[in-house]
DNA sequence: CCTTGGTTGCGTACGTTGTACTCAATAGCG
DNA sequence: CGCTATTGAGTACAACGTACGCAACCAAGG
């Protein structure tokens, strides 16, 4: 129920809530008082103007809309897919109308992974202990990367963004390992989140990688990609320098259940995690 | 010391690879006597004639060449600098020249894929337990991730390469798994190693995208970054949505220190594979 | 020796991409 | 009714991957 605090001394939970709204209050007053530079970098996710300045003819789309529309392309086509003109065609506009809304194409993308946050359902905050919340955050992350093949790609190429939607799925996270029963201190809370998402992020990017090169050569099983691998393959098991993956691809049995391999990981994980608690 | 096989018989370790060895001769066998289609989809990484015909001049290059000039570009300027042009450029050969080695580029990727799985370097065979082996393994990926930063990028993108570098990781560390006194079966195996492997390679990804991120907005420090988010940030802070975000935030004290967050989750994830072994 | 034919290196050219620049149309304020 | 800030769109350009075709090369066959 209590926490060590810097100082050594404990304070409680809603102590330590009202020390830090404070907190934010004060340097939230001090940035207003400054004014100070123009503060480029700022504008991380582009923003419709919150109040519209009156003068000119009103904006025909909307973000949100450019988002979807972006989307949808994606799902369809790939990520190669979305080019400007295409999504302009889309959206029945000219292609350089789309810069009175984005600055550039990475302006694009930082909306595509916004609206891809924004589809994943949190549990409700205290619905279910840390594990079964990891767990249920974790699955949902999992579906999405699925629902959007081309998520991994972009989240390893463009850089991180600060947007609502992140933000809240990182805080359910902490949250639930923030819970009265757990000992682990701050950085921990965020070092296991993070072990969590990365994890599933790699699965996913391993996953979709595989099913991208099934589409492209046509394989629709496990067996069409032997028989297209095996000469390849069998040259190089057949000298035995792979006695451990020979043995795997023989006898294994569960080798396109990606399902199960990801919930096998991350029962590792969790299991991790829970030893560290001293549960 | 054995392990139960499919029929519920149990095989010594010497004999499931001596039936696994028969196993692939016979494939190879067949593969020789039927010379089927052309198997197109084989040529997934490109190779240089085994025995050269013996007609026209000798190729001034070797895939080698290409692939070192293609990563030394990568690490130097970014993945998007490793253009056709500039590649040849660097290897003093006219752009079109590049296509008598390469059918296109997705082949040059592949050889950098290739060429970086060449560097790391793996724990002799039997060094150390299983765990010691995955640690150092996850730690020379990582390793090979932060030399070569367009790394992820290039694994979410291009599909998955049969390589003997490759092939030769997945084996080591199977092999770990597979001592003397673990329980794990073939499937497990792979669901383990697979699992520590994804992990790397999502930390690796964010990682990089953090650091990304912080070289566009030409911060050099957390207090940087501290000072750029923060207009963006504390407003969401302050109104109170993400209370344990903001104690991360105000608290933490291992913010960036990437090397602690990484170690934490293996040691997660191999606390996790040990439960699963009994031990 | 000369001829031959497959192989290599390279120059040209085309279609597609992101986007800088320019200018006409729009619509609320004075 | 102008004035003026703002939007939508057309044109244009540099850079990209690469299809195509031709010249230079070089061992084998005569």
């Amino acid at each position: 129920m209590t926490e060590r605090s810097a100082d050594g001394a404990t304070e409680s939970r809603e102590q330590r809530d009202r020390r830090i709204r404070a907190l934010m209050e004060r340097w939230t007053a001090e940035r207003d008082g400054d004014d100070r530079e123009p503060r480029e970098p700022n504008d991380q996710l582009p923003r419709e103007q919150p109040s519209r300045p009156p003068r000119g003819p009103r904006p025909t789309l909307t973000l949100d809309q450019i988002a979807a529309a972006a989307v949808g392309i994606a799902d369809a086509d790939g990520l190669d897919a979305v080019t400007m003109r295409r999504l302009a065609a889309r959206l029945d506009v000219a292609t350089m109308s789309l810069y009175r809304y984005v600055k550039n194409k990475e302006d694009v993308y930082a909306l595509m992974l916004d609206a891809v946050a924004r589809e994943i359902t949190l549990p409700a905050p205290g619905s279910a202990g840390w594990r079964e919340t990891l767990r249920r955050i974790a699955t949902e992350m999992r579906a999405g990367q699925l629902r959007h093949p081309w998520l991994a790609r972009l989240q390893s190429s463009t850089a991180f963004v600060i947007a609502p939607s992140v933000l809240a799925v990182l805080e359910a996270g902490l949250a639930a390992l923030d819970a009265a029963d757990i000992t682990l201190d701050v950085d921990e809370m965020v070092a296991a989140f993070s072990t969590m998402t990365a994890y599933v992020q790699g699965r996913a990017t391993a996953e979709v990688a595989q099913r991208e090169t099934y589409r492209r050569f046509g394989w629709s099983s496990d067996d069409d990609m032997r028989a297209a691998a095996g000469p390849q393959l069998v040259p190089l098991l057949a000298r035995g320098d792979y006695p451990t993956l020979a043995h795997y691809i023989v006898d294994g049995s569960n080798q396109d259940d990606a399902e199960w391999s990801f919930a096998f990981g991350l029962e590792c994980i969790l299991d991790g995690i829970a030893a560290r608690l001293g549960l």
